[in-house]
RNA sequence: UGCCCAGUAGCUCAAUCGGCAGAGCGUCCGGCUCUGGACCGGGAGGCUGGUGGUUCGAAUCCACCCUGGGCAACCA
């Protein structure tokens, strides 16, 4: 449609910005984008989807206007589809829109998926380039969940990230066995076992600490693994605790822990053995450094926000900022200002660039860590299995649906057509579908008609006719071909009498395709005879299986899809030239033997 | 309505000329562990959207259909 009458530039009288009125032709985009791709040298020129349907024009274009020896190397235009990620939106309108409404803080707001706000998040540009790694570029259009994203994010922070002890929500714990003025300067390690560092800060022990509200309950579940009434968990790096007293405020809300340390377990391991199920990180009240932790959460509440009716911003997060003030180890002054880190137990921070002052650390949580306790939203084995059946239910209903929709391809056909299709299917005994389908083209079938004056055998011309013929045709016709209907007739009757195989006839028909000329003169050329000889054969076929031990083993195990793989390697060995239903037979009984 | 593109494991993608349907993530189980993290080992998971055809052999070629998306001109 494109193609009929493409429009490449517009007679305007108007006033340039920049030209002024010194012209009055103006470029429009399918004229533009390929001139300039060949003059700048571009090799490929990519774009989204949408403009597939220029490529054609894209094309013309650049044959009609260049010289060959003006184009320094033929761009190509490759299309692909945008990344949609879930959960949140893409589109520049649809951010935009967000920071006009003042829904998010800016272009650089750290929820926001685009560049500005991932830097300023603490996304490491390694990171991104990972990730985009990992989905790959494609045709299909899909949207990306945010776990592949998160996922990338960990793997790149993991090695890079040293490791220091901040509580977010700090709930205060007493240890009554250790003196007030007491501190114990512990030299703990920013790297765990499994990463290959060995890089160490000072942590202060004192009787006063923070440790996490969340990681003690007092009536825990039976998976709860962390601190509770009478319970004894590690505190990292440091001691094992043992919580023996909860003070409350009036409301019953737990203000302080009581309890106390096993001075044996300094370095956090016991003489005797024993290893509380549970590890605390934790933070000494009197050396803690005051700070603001910025939690960030998908930003929309449905993983596709753009696709809905309603508008979009109707399904934003109100808990997508989640601002804590909290306390940190103070050995985090020491680390550089852009630092990347990970807050144990929590996730991956780094300072806000605009925000974060020494006096006032302000940190941006960059991705939580995996957690696999809790009522977090991954999709469980029932909802897995669930989604299962939807698809098989999904599948059942197209099929119906197919099914029903399914047409006659006779209906399609004008009046001659129509008695050309039925001296096809009755006088030649044509399925109804290939003639309808040579006869609904008029040039194709005078091409048939003309095939069959030179042999006179309608089903296998007819075959080759509508699956090979057509599939080479695309949108050319057969006027375009560089052979006649003298030579396509002659292929078939090599193929139709076995002087050829299939597969040997492929070879013949690309060939012909390509450069004409005759199908006789083709196989002679290229030997393509058909080989029926038994025992000119077997010790091919050996050969092929002593090549291949490994396969053959594999086979005999019970893999017998093989044999299709042992069937091509006999054939690229004849070059097409065997009897297929021969060699399979043989390499059956080779490999039965 | 016409034209174009896409449909393969729960998700994102591979599969050279038509010749062994695979990978990563997720999930489940086990191991390790001073992070319920990371790491290591193993398992489950497929009518390649459907029906029919061509072929010794189809995810791949042909016809028709289904589903989703794009384009239909003076935008890019």
């Amino acid at each position: 449609m494109i193609m009929r009458d493409p429009l490449l530039f517009r007679i305007k009288h108007a006033h340039h910005y920049r030209q002024g009125d010194d012209w009055c032709i103006y470029p429009m985009y399918d004229y533009a984008h390929p001139l300039e791709d060949a003059i700048e040298d571009i090799t490929h020129s990519l774009c989204t989807l949408e403009f597939d349907n220029n490529r054609r024009v894209y094309d013309w274009v650049m044959e009609h206007c260049l010289d060959e020896e003006e184009i320094p190397s033929r761009p190509r235009q490759y299309e692909f589809n945008r990344l949609n990620l879930g959960y949140t939106v893409m589109s520049k309108t649809k951010l935009g829109h967000l920071i006009e409404e003042e829904l998010v803080g800016g272009w650089d707001d750290p929820r926001l998926p685009t560049l500005a706000g991932l830097r300023r998040r603490g996304v490491p540009p390694s990171a991104i380039r990972s990730f985009c790694r990992e989905v790959g570029v494609t045709r299909s259009q899909s949207r990306v969940q945010i776990d592949h994203f998160e996922h990338a994010l960990r793997d790149d922070l993991n090695p890079k990230a040293p490791r220091v002890m901040a509580v977010l929500d700090p709930l205060k714990v007493v240890v009554t066995n250790w003196d007030a003025g007491e501190v114990d300067w512990i030299d703990a390690n920013h790297w765990p076992r499994d990463i290959d560092k060995d890089e160490t800060r000072p942590v202060p022990f004192t009787r006063e600490l923070y440790i996490e509200r969340d990681d003690f309950r007092e009536d825990p579940p039976d998976d709860f693994i962390r601190l509770a009434p009478g319970r004894e968990v590690r505190l990292r790096h440091a001691y094992f605790f043992t919580c023996e007293e909860v003070i409350r405020e009036e409301d019953g809300t737990v203000t302080e822990l009581r309890g106390t340390v096993d001075p044996e377990t300094r370095g956090a391991t016991a003489p005797d053995g024993r290893s509380p199920e549970g590890t605390l990180h934790w933070v000494s009240a009197v050396h803690g450094v005051p700070f603001e932790a910025r939690l960030y959460d998908r930003l929309f509440e449905v993983p596709a926000p753009d696709a809905r009716e309603e508008h979009f911003t109707g399904f934003i997060n109100p808990d997508s900022l989640n601002v804590q003030r909290g306390v940190l180890e103070p050995a985090v002054r020491d680390l550089a200002a852009d630092q990347r880190v990970q807050f144990e137990r929590q996730g991956y921070f780094w300072p806000d660039p605009d925000d974060s002052t020494p006096d006032a650390l302000v940190y941006n949580q960059i991705v939580p860590l995996r957690d696999t306790w809790g009522d977090e939203d991954r999709l469980t084995q029932a909802e897995l299995e669930q989604r299962r059946r939807e698809k098989e239910e999904r599948k059942e209903r197209q099929r119906e649906r197919s099914l029903k929709g399914k047409t006659d391809p006779v209906e399609n056909l004008d009046d001659a057509q129509q008695n050309r299709f039925e001296r096809y299917h009755e006088a030649l005994g044509l399925s109804r579908n290939d003639a309808a389908t040579i006869a609904g083209e008029d040039a194709l079938a005078g091409f048939f008609d003309a095939a069959l004056e030179h042999y006179d055998a309608p089903k296998p011309l007819a075959n080759w006719t509508v699956n090979e013929l057509l599939g080479a045709l695309k949108d050319r016709t057969v006027a375009d071909l560089p052979f006649g209907p003298e030579a396509f007739a002659s292929l078939v009757r090599l193929v139709d009498t076995d002087v050829i195989s299939t597969r040997g006839a492929d070879e013949v028909f690309t060939e012909l395709v390509k450069n004409g000329g005759s199908p006789e003169a083709i196989v002679d050329e290229h030997d393509l005879r058909q080989v029926d000889d038994t025992e000119a054969l077997r010790p091919t076929v050996r050969a092929v299986l002593d090549d291949h031990p490994d396969e053959v083993a594999r086979y005999r195990d019970g893999k017998k899809s093989l044999v299709g793989f042992f069937m091509g390697q006999v054939m690229d060995e004849t070059n097409g030239a065997a009897n297929p239903k021969l060699a399979r037979e043989l390499l059956q009984e080779e490999l039965d033997a």
